[in-house]
DNA sequence: CTAAAGGTAGGAAACTTTTCGTACGAAAAA
DNA sequence: TTTTTCGTACGAAAAGTTTCCTACCTTTAG
């Protein structure tokens, strides 16, 4: 094989394009700009930098870019549903052998899950026997 | 800083380094050639590039290795619980924001989660409101 | 008009992770 | 005993990811 990034395939996305994405899945289309000023909330990052990844997102199909303005615009290639839903069945795949049950347990078991959340789990799960 | 992988400070494990811990998770202690063995009924992966990670791994405190007979003894360092539901948690506040919810209702709504996956959920449910 | 501020592009450096070649010792087979 | 097989150790190359410098263009402030 030679290039397993074409400019068509979509390929996973690394842990900082991830970071990119939640961005715009918060924020909706957003300069370089506006995304760099978030992650910078949280961590520091040099403006050419994240440039430089969304430009490499933009190779890659992650985002999409408007650039009839000088100020390019850039939004998710893909929903976040979709995106998601791919990265947690490759998660349960690889460390729950595809079993979702098995994962649910454990987040029943962790201690890191709140009351609340255990509550919520309740709920859902009720919600579910219903049907 | 100067060195964040330690002698002493355990790392999280990358991910080849984590298919090694499920194999030594499912198998038990383990030689390199066991581990390999392993591996290579995935994919095909060189016998030293397995020792070497594996080294690497002993390092980090990732495995601990009986060297008393010449042919090493490796162990997970961790329990597989233990090691997962960390794995998780970081999983579940990178992608859902914290919320274990969120993520089980992803895992509802997607059309890989099975029938059988849904009534064993179910199951445990009961399990929990019988608490 | 000019200077400053703020954009994009692209290459290269730095870092991390993965892969494997080579050296060499111990055990097993011939 | 000699050869072959199987093991460890280690360095370095290769590949993947992240960071940032530099160049250069456009817009805005003075």
């Amino acid at each position: 094989m030679e290039d397993k990034r074409s400019k068509i395939l979509k390929t996973e996305p690394t842990k900082s394009e991830l970071e990119i994405l939640q961005v715009l899945w918060e924020n909706g289309p957003s300069t370089v700009r506006v995304v760099n000023d978030k992650l910078n909330e949280q961590r520091e990052v040099n403006y050419t930098t994240t440039l430089k990844l969304m430009q490499i997102m933009t190779e890659k199909n992650l985002v999409l870019r408007d650039e009839s303005s000088m100020k390019h615009i850039y939004r998710p290639a893909e929903e976040e549903t979709k995106t998601k839903s791919h990265l947690l069945d490759r998660f349960v795949n690889t460390l729950y052998n595809g079993s979702a049950s098995k994962l649910v347990m454990q987040l029943l078991g962790s201690k890191k899950t709140s009351k609340e959340e255990l509550e919520e789990l309740k709920k859902i799960l009720k919600d579910l026997d219903n049907k």
